[in-house]
DNA sequence: AAAGATTTTTAACAGCGGTTTAAATTCAGT
DNA sequence: ACTGAATTTAAACCGCTGTTAAAAATCTTT
């Protein structure tokens, strides 16, 4: 009964036991198995539903006691944490591979908006976007949000340069980004894996629409961009 | 102590204390009553999120005791079911006014996603709609998914609309209105009343966006409509 | 002022779910 | 096989929060 874990571990990796390093270190095998909790949250929040998220439920997708999850996490808070940095992650390679040069903005923001929403489909931990940051400790909420901004910025950046541009039209940037990443967020409320549309319908269905939004109509007045009034953040969570 | 509630029912409508009806009734005191509860639901979500929202949260801000409520609602899950048919009500109310006749698909879309949005940024009931529908009673669920069904079905039906007349591009109309929806559901989660955007900006410049997204345009490839098959449901919550 | 219904409070209950602790088990290395 | 470290379990704890029941207070009517 041990072995549950440890087998989750290696199922994929041949049944080979050596393991040479045994401290806490990200990689060491404490860490392995962390990912392996993590991922099965993310099965979890697959199938039932956030509210339901209980720790009971995990350790029981795990086949193991709930008590064990406290060895390697300090708290439920802190799994669920984790669950967002790596769902912020993977957005955030995404990120990186659209910013890089020589890019068109559209191109720039199709890349990211389709890694972007893969990510929340096939990873899984798309549904821990529903959770609100209120009950993570201050460090943890500083570390996250300003991931969370960097992904947001680097959305709206893409629309700024396509304004500039005039691939785009001259939209309220804050508020149409707030706009195509909400939309992503919501995904999860309805994507069912077994439903009719398959991952990639969503992505090209959905980016292309985001994208036809902003695309420069023709016959669209220009109005002057940029008036840099900074105006006040406005998103608490 | 045992004012605070009629206080606040009364608060608007002078001070005659002229009650005729005392029954239970839709329109009776008690209902009256009721809705002033809803009401201060709605408040309590305004500032807190929802993850916070205990029946204590609800008395505080009515200035009663938590028991008290279960003199008015059943339990907990009724007044959050109650928020959700209000909420639900007032969207609905726009997508009568918006299927009136001698409309064009994009203004009835307008007309209707403005007054949806209004709804979440007015009433106040737009953080309910981060709750998820597993643990209401089965009625209830069945009721409540009725109506939303109803509104998107609504949603669609213009975008097909459009579609057929021309005025839109051959989109995939589920997921297309997923999209648009999705991110009005998400409103919530950023918008603050003491933030930088009124309501009035946000319905403006979130409805441009949405119905640019759908315009058709003048170059793009004429993909016939409707192939008619019924694609599974795929919306669970 | 009294009676009866309505409304509110008080206080206690109950269960769920996160957390802790100590004991038991497994594992690696000698 | 033995030892100590690493891992897992079992069981209990405990606080929070929804809920209930009965008593107290209030309001309405006569």
């Amino acid at each position: 009964m041990a072995r549950n874990l440890a087998n989750a571990a290696t199922k994929r990796g041949a049944s080979a036991p050596k393991r040479n390093i045994r401290w806490n270190g990200v990689s060491g095998l404490k860490g392995q198995r962390r990912e392996v909790i993590l991922r099965s949250v993310a099965n979890v929040l697959r199938n039932s539903r956030l509210s339901s998220l209980t720790i009971q439920d995990v350790a029981d997708e795990l086949g193991m006691t709930k008590g064990n999850l406290y060895y390697y996490f300090k708290d439920k808070q802190d799994i669920l944490y984790q669950c967002h940095m790596r769902s912020m992650e993977i957005s955030l390679r995404a990120l990186e591979e659209a910013t890089a040069k020589g890019r068109t903005p559209s191109e720039s923001l199709r890349i990211l908006l389709t890694g972007h929403i893969r990510g929340i489909l096939d990873d899984g931990f798309g549904g821990i976007l529903q959770t609100d940051l209120d009950n993570f400790r201050p460090d943890q909420r500083k570390t996250y949000v300003k991931k969370r901004d960097e992904l947001e910025r680097g959305a709206r950046g893409m629309i700024e340069d396509g304004i500039r541009a005039g691939e785009f039209d001259p939209v309220n940037v804050k508020l149409t980004g707030f706009a195509i990443l909400g939309a992503i967020n919501w995904i999860p409320k309805w994507y069912r894996p077994t439903g009719a549309f398959s991952p990639d319908t969503i992505v090209e269905e959905m980016v292309n629409y985001f994208l036809r939004g902003l695309q420069r109509q023709p016959g669209a007045s220009q109005k002057p961009l940029s008036k840099k009034k900074r105006q006040r953040e406005q998103h608490e969570q």
